[in-house]
Order: structure tokens, then sequence, then C-alpha cells
DNA sequence: ATTGAAATGTAGGAAAC
DNA sequence: GTTTCCTACATTTCAAT
């Protein structure tokens, strides 16, 4: 069992409530952990305001908004200094399409997860976004055929 | 400009906002769109129960809950029956520190994203979790330096 | 830090347009 | 599909422990 520096059992009781559900009230939050509303009120203000909280979103079906392909493309640089690497960073997180940047270890730069309705609409981000960005070595892209599990939630 | 079937410009901009934070009010929605608190009403319950809205979740700062490392790790079996690719993803699923599950096209089967507290924590996940699992031919894991870019809203 | 209770604000439902 | 009205419920504050 995870113990987490100033976080009792309660505040981690929270937690893994409203990872899997933020829409939970105070009441129910409090009727399960046998606590005040008060208590459960104040507990949220308090990990909403460290950060342990860093938002509440609603997670769309993407499927149904037109986003239903999904690339994994790791990005090689052939130059990384500082500003090479900040400079990639900054431009390829300005486009819509790219939900996430990761920088990594190992045997490429970069990992961007891409969201487009389709191939075509990938091709296009590649050809017109990415590929015409300074410094890329080589770009690999891999597609999601299907997408078992998708967790928001870290376990605690 | 996108346009979903079914959706008109209010659910859209509806759904752009509670994506971003989806605890504000229905009355400080309704005074954003120039609508009635009724109407957004109506709207947010349809976007439920048609499934555009999935869920509404807290998203919570991993570095202050123990998961600060982050692995993608890209497994290629090395028996492609249905059964098999089932099974895997079966298996795989059940652990928590698999945060996301992906079946790929290209050179390897599936990528899997790994949220453990650090490296020794991924060892023992890996020695003791991925790698006893049966028709595992490699696995290839590339560990994340930095986040750039951690988008759970799609563009609208 | 936790509580119960009071005050304020919001959600959710009904009826009319 | 939108509005206004109404009631029930939820959030937030506060005094006390």
């Amino acid at each position: 069992m995870l113990t987490i520096s100033s976080l009792d059992a309660t505040d981690i009781a929270i937690l893994k409530l409203l990872q899997i559900d933020a829409s939970l009230t105070h009441k129910e939050i409090s009727f399960q952990l046998r606590k005040s509303v008060a208590t459960v009120h104040e507990r949220t203000r308090r990990l909403k305001e460290q950060g342990y909280i860093k938002a509440v979103v609603a997670i769309l079906d993407r499927k149904k908004i037109d986003r239903s392909l999904i690339a994994f493309s790791q990005v090689l640089l052939n130059d990384h200094s500082a500003e090479t690497l900040g400079s990639f960073e900054r431009e390829v997180s300005k486009y819509p399409e790219v939900m996430e940047c990761f920088q990594m270890t190992g045997a490429f730069d970069f990992i961007l997860r891409i969201a487009t309705s389709d191939m075509d609409a990938y091709h296009d981000f590649y050809r017109h976004k990415l590929a015409i960005l300074p410094y890329i070595k080589t770009v690999e892209s891999f597609f999601v055929l299907s997408q078992t599990k998708s967790d928001t939630a870290y376990p605690l």
C-alpha cells in the first residue's frame, strides 16, 4: 500500500473516487467515507489548492467527435542542443492534432500522440505541419488499431 | 471548422468548455454562451446520455502521487491469433501499472503506457509482470524525460 | 482538523411558448 | 428546442469542539 507524504487515508480515498468520477457530490463521498460533508469539502479544497488535483475534465468519446485515428509518432532530431529541443517542443505543441509530447530516452527524441479524423487528415498533418519543422532527422509513425485499456486514474 | 453529425454550435461550445473544466456550473456556461441555464442543462444531459461525454474525472499531478516515471513499452508477440492477442490484452490490462494498452499497426503489436514510482518499480513490473506473460517475443521500453504537452481535450 | 447547522447557490423537473 | 418558474439538493460558510 502506498503512502504519500502529507496525504492521509481520507485524502487518498477522496482522490481515488474523484479520479474515477469527479461528478460525485460531497454528500455521496462523505457517505462512502463516513465523514461529514464539511470535512470532504475542506479536504477537496486543500487537494486542489495544493495541486494534487490539477483539473476536473470531461472525457469525450473520440470516435463520436471525429477523432477516430490515433497515431504515435517517434521523432529523431539531428541536433540536440537545448535550443533545438526547446524550439521543437514549442512548435509541435502549438498544433491541435498533438495531444501529448514526450521527450524520451533511447533511440529517438520525442513521442507525439496525434489525434486526427482519419488517415487523410494524419497525412496532411504529417506533410504540412510535422515534416516541415527544422532539425527533423526521422519520423516513424504507428497507428492505433484498437485501444484496450484507457485509464486516466493512477492507482493509489 | 469541424462539424459533427447531430451536434450544433451550442453542443460543441459546451463540450469545448467541459473538456477544459468540467467543474464549471451550468450558470457559468450559460453566461459564456449567452443561453439560458435550462438550455445548458438539457444539452449536457443529452451529451451524457448519448455518450459524447464518457466520464468526468479529476486529473492528478502524477509527480505528487509517486508516479514520477512514465514508460512506453513496445511489445511484439510471436503469435498473432485472435486468442493470443486477446489474452495478452486481458492479462496486461489487469496490471495497475498499465495506464493504457494500444494494439498497433507496424513493427510491433502493442504499445503500453506504464506509470510507476521510479526505475526500480518499473524493473519489478517488467521482470515479474510483463516479461512472464506468454507469447512475448520482444519488449522495447522508452522512458519519458519530460512531458511538454499533456492534453485530454480534443480540438473541436 | 472535524462537526452540525444555517445561508446561499445550483441542479433538475414541469409546464408554456 | 427554448424559456420561466419552482422545488429539492448541493455547496459553502461559520461558530464550536
